[in-house]
RNA sequence: GGGAGAUUAGCUCAGUUGGUUCAGAGCGCCUGCCUUACAAGCAGGAUGUCGGGGGUUCGAAUCCCUCAUUUCCCA
């Protein structure tokens, strides 16, 4: 039977991810282990898997496959997110290919294009991940629009309605005309952008030729000013403070202010005030008392508050008013300005500050739980540098606007029965609606028909926020068996952007609703640039598809390559070549089971060099162990890959097999190989979580397995005690062989040549390893001597003096050079070591063992420096 | 404009309380090897004023100040 050079991973996770599912591995139901819950953030439901995704995914699957392998009873919740403004904008997008405007129809039939779409393509995402071998509980998928999942929305709008949190509101909101709905402040992105400053003159009032400048980058919104500001110190203005102007073109009557919110260094110093069309300005606007003059329609076109502008585009206004104000002379100049500008995170389009009339969640005092119990540790953020921005965000939270005017989403459960502002009630159904406003109103007579439900949805985090918990049902079924058992869970891997959007919500709706923390860590990973350190984007088209990467270098290749590099917190510049070095290891452990597989037993003494090896690798790999199980404890997950990577490769193939390793169709004693295959599979569980594909196919490669033995479910390895001075007894050997191969480089010696070694103590030398090195150097004998052997190649180690007699070929000058180079530098250290120990202060100063160290390293140099000498003597 | 980080080898990053795992790892690079597990490999090797400047200290990548560059968050 021929086994095949190099690992091919495709039938290979085909056959054990079926595997798993078909023994359920993946599905979780309470008992009486320790629980271990994550639950997935959920992509949305329209998404297709890019980079992020793999990033994520691979991270929360490791710590699953770790926590299954320890005994705990391990549950990731997978399922998706309906995503309302983006989900929408694609199926009317979709619509609109099709020849169908959304206008054209109704609510429920505009849904039910949504629900086909959403059966048809939805959850793609999900699929993909099976591929990447995404350990979910696939039984447990959730939707964030499931039946039992939006009455648990509508529970919780309810309660916070009844509890005064939700109120409703005139405020000014981001308005995103192209898909015509508020948005949060959290889905405004600012941009700068390259704009033009015009100074505009207005008149003062009741002048001839008084006039006064301002400067604005939004000359349109002229028609709208309710005031001219200026800064109350400003000495340019102060006469005219009280005073009026008159608005061009508009020809309106309105004051000129004084505020200390405007700067004085910015523009002209002086400010026009558009209460309807900007945040501070509303601020302004209120405070003063000002009429709000709004100039836009929904969609961003000039209302009949824009005169002979009504009809046009905001954006072609503008343009427009900038040459009307020209030609009747109220433009001043016009300067090139860069300034930043809101833009909407789902449509791109710009935001219009606007007053509306919006849904609100009160957030003062819900958020303060959930600042105290980040700030306090109760729950840990990894890395925690990123508490800081945490904290400066819930100390100045705002209050959110949720509702949005759109139609993918959560019905607003609000119920009007007049077109009074207050005339509605908010219920779950519309029978419960119409007892309600019976007794509001007073009014006995009314009908459902008299109801209208409010139009708008809620926003996707408002559903979203409540994740950890009704993924469980927690708020329709309050205390069921799954809630208690997993709640709260326990580590949530998401991305740093949505800290706000999601993660500090669900962290208020935790303590609001079940009265404790959703869970206990949050891991942010970085977001995943290119190698030119752009962000992903389908854009710029510079995002490789994962499920192309996983064809091409097997799906633990990829999880290594993308884990490889990629501490908490850090951006992952991404390179498919990390996939191939993944790939490499991948084929490198593959090729170490074909070593292990292939050697023939036979009855026969345990070689001593074999003896050795085993005792090492034992205290080397509960070394390493110790390190990994504590570096993954700290979420330091590409660290942890690294050291057993390390382990793997350099340890155990490097060194380990080369020592046990049989020659050329020999046979290997039962013994060894017994210890090696044990090595291997405790190396597999270690790979497990990283690398879950190959490890199970080794793992029954390398041994028959019952039913049910797979690794999957195999045991986390236990750290154990070793001996210490075993690993140094190895480091020496190992310096010793090193110097061995390089003599034979300088002088080459082919490997395959065998050579003599002989050795001078002068320390005490730990023989142990003795075996290993006439192995792994190729030595005929390696013998001790008294005196220094002439014509010979040395090095030293550890103040040990070793011999290789010259062969035919000897370079002595190469050699000499090599020596007295060695001399110099050893004399320069002692030097720098001496002065060291000499100067008072530091041998007051130091503590104790800082200066024995000193002193143990100027006996060594000393010792050295005799030593070089002598030799170099010799060899003249 | 306000806030939080970052700056260590060509690249990506480690580096606990200042002093023996202090200048490290992986990749890349250079040299030599097709040595029957693996060329997707083996063996060996090189690489840094620890962003600049100043200070504290017997001693600074590590602490303080300052400048520069840069990323993110918020307005």
């Amino acid at each position: 039977m021929e086994i095949p050079k190099t690992y091919e991973p495709r039938l290979a996770e085909e056959r054990w991810y079926s595997h798993w599912m078909a023994k359920g591995y993946f599905h979780s139901e309470p008992d009486e282990r320790e629980p271990f819950t994550v639950v997935i953030p959920p992509p949305n439901v329209t998404g297709v898997l890019h980079m992020g995704h793999m990033l994520n995914n691979t991270i929360q699957d490791v710590l699953v496959r770790k926590a299954r392998m320890e005994g705990k009873n391990a549950c990731w919740v997978p399922g998706t997110d309906h995503a309302s403004i983006a989900t929408e904008a694609k199926v009317v997008q979709k619509l609109r290919q099709e020849g169908i405007k959304k206008s054209d129809l109704s609510r429920d039939e505009f849904l039910r294009h949504a629900f086909d779409w959403k059966e048809k393509y939805g959850g793609v995402i999900l699929q993909q991940l099976k591929k990447l071998g995404a350990s979910c509980d696939w039984e447990r998928t959730s939707f964030t629009m499931d039946p039992e999942y939006s009455e648990s929305v509508i529970t919780v709008f309810i309660d916070l309605f009844n509890k005064g949190k939700i109120y409703r509101g005139v405020r000014m909101i981001n308005w995103d005309p192209e898909a015509q709905t508020a948005l949060s402040d959290e889905e405004v992105i600012y941009k700068e952008v390259n704009s033009k400053l015009f100074h505009v003159r207005y008149k003062i009032a009741g002048t001839e030729d008084e006039w006064i400048t301002i400067a604005t980058t939004r000359p349109e919104t002229i028609l709208g000013d309710a005031a001219i500001c200026v800064h109350p110190d400003d000495e340019r203005y102060k006469h005219l403070q009280g005073k009026q102007v008159i608005v061009p073109i508009v020809n309106r009557v309105i004051p000129i202010i004084a505020d200390e919110y405007v700067e004085m260094e910015f523009g002209t110093g002086c400010l026009k005030v558009t209460p309807a069309h900007d945040v501070n300005d509303y601020e302004l606007g209120k405070k003063y008392d000002l009429e709000t003059i709004d100039i836009f329609h929904d969609n961003g076109i000039v209302n009949e508050n824009g005169l002979h502008y009504a009809g046009n585009d905001r954006f072609d206004v503008r343009k427009e008013i900038a040459k009307e104000l020209d030609a009747k002379g109220y433009l001043v100049k016009v300067e090139d300005h860069i300034n930043k500008v809101g833009f909407s995170e789902r449509t791109d389009c710009v935001i219009e500050p606007r007053l509306s009339l919006q849904w609100f969640v009160s957030m003062k005092e819900l958020a303060q739980p959930a600042l105290d119990n980040v700030m306090n540790g109760t729950i840990s953020f990894h890395p925690d540098k990123f508490k800081n921005t945490y904290r400066h965000w819930m100390e100045n939270v705002k209050d959110w606007c949720i509702s949005r005017q759109l139609w993918w989403g959560h019905r607003i459960p609000a119920f009007f029965y007049g077109s009074g502002s207050d005339e509605f009630v908010v219920a779950r159904t519309i029978d419960e609606a119409l007892a309600a406003a019976k007794v509001k109103s007073g009014n006995d007579a009314l009908t459902a028909s008299d109801l209208k439900q409010d139009e708008d949805v809620l926003d996707t985090w408002f559903s979203s926020w409540l994740w950890p918990i009704s993924v469980f049902n927690g708020l329709t079924q309050p205390n069921n068996e799954e809630i208690k058992y997993y709640y709260p869970t326990n580590d949530l891997v998401t991305a740093p952007e949505i800290m706000f959007f999601w993660v500090a919500r669900m962290i208020i709706a935790g303590y609001e609703y079940m009265g404790e923390l959703p869970f206990k860590n949050v891991y942010y990973t970085g977001i995943v640039r290119d190698k030119l350190g752009r962000k992903m984007s389908k854009s710029l088209g510079n995002s490789p598809d994962p499920i192309e990467l996983i064809e091409k270098y097997g799906a633990d290749g990829v999880r290594l390559g993308i884990l490889i590099s990629s501490p908490a917190g850090n951006d992952l510049p991404f390179d498919s070549s990390q996939c191939e070095q993944g790939r490499n290891f991948t084929n490198k452990i593959w090729n170490a089971s074909r070593l292990v597989m292939g050697w023939e037993v036979k009855q026969m003494e345990q070689p001593k060099a074999a003896v050795k090896a085993i005792e090492w690798f034992h205290a080397r790999f509960q070394h390493e162990l110790a390190i990994i199980n504590d570096l993954m404890n700290k979420f330091k997950i590409s660290e942890a890959l690294m050291a057993i990577y390390k382990l793997v490769w350099d340890d155990f193939c490097s060194w380990y097999l080369e020592m046990i390793k049989p020659g050329y169709e020999q046979p290997i004693d039962q013994a060894t190989l017994d210890q090696t295959i044990v090595y291997f599979e405790q190396l597999l569980c270690l790979l497990q979580p990283f690398t879950p594909f190959i490890a199970e196919e080794l793992w029954h490669l390398l041994r028959e397995r019952k039913e049910g033995e797979d690794i999957i479910i195999a045991s986390w390895p236990k750290e154990a005690t070793y001996n210490k001075e075993v690993l140094h007894q190895f480091a020496v050997a190992e310096e010793v062989i090193i110097n061995i191969r390089n003599i034979r480089k300088q002088n080459n010696i082919a490997n395959k040549v065998k050579m003599d070694l002989f050795v001078k103590k002068n320390n005490e030398l730990d023989q142990a390893f003795d075996a290993v090195v006439v192995k792994m150097g190729n030595l005929t004998q390696l013998d001790y001597v008294n005196e220094k052997i002439a014509n010979a190649n040395t090095f030293l180690v550890a103040a040990n003096e070793y011999f290789i007699p010259f062969g035919d070929s000897i370079d002595l000058v190469a050699e000499k050079a090599k020596m007295e180079e060695e001399l110099a530098y050893t004399k320069g250290f002692l030097k720098s070591v001496q002065s060291k120990l000499s100067n008072e202060k530091f041998v007051a100063g130091a503590p104790e063992q800082v200066i024995t160290n000193e002193r143990k390293k100027e006996a060594d140099a000393i010792q050295k420096i005799e030593i070089l000498t002598e030799k170099l003597a010799g060899l003249k």
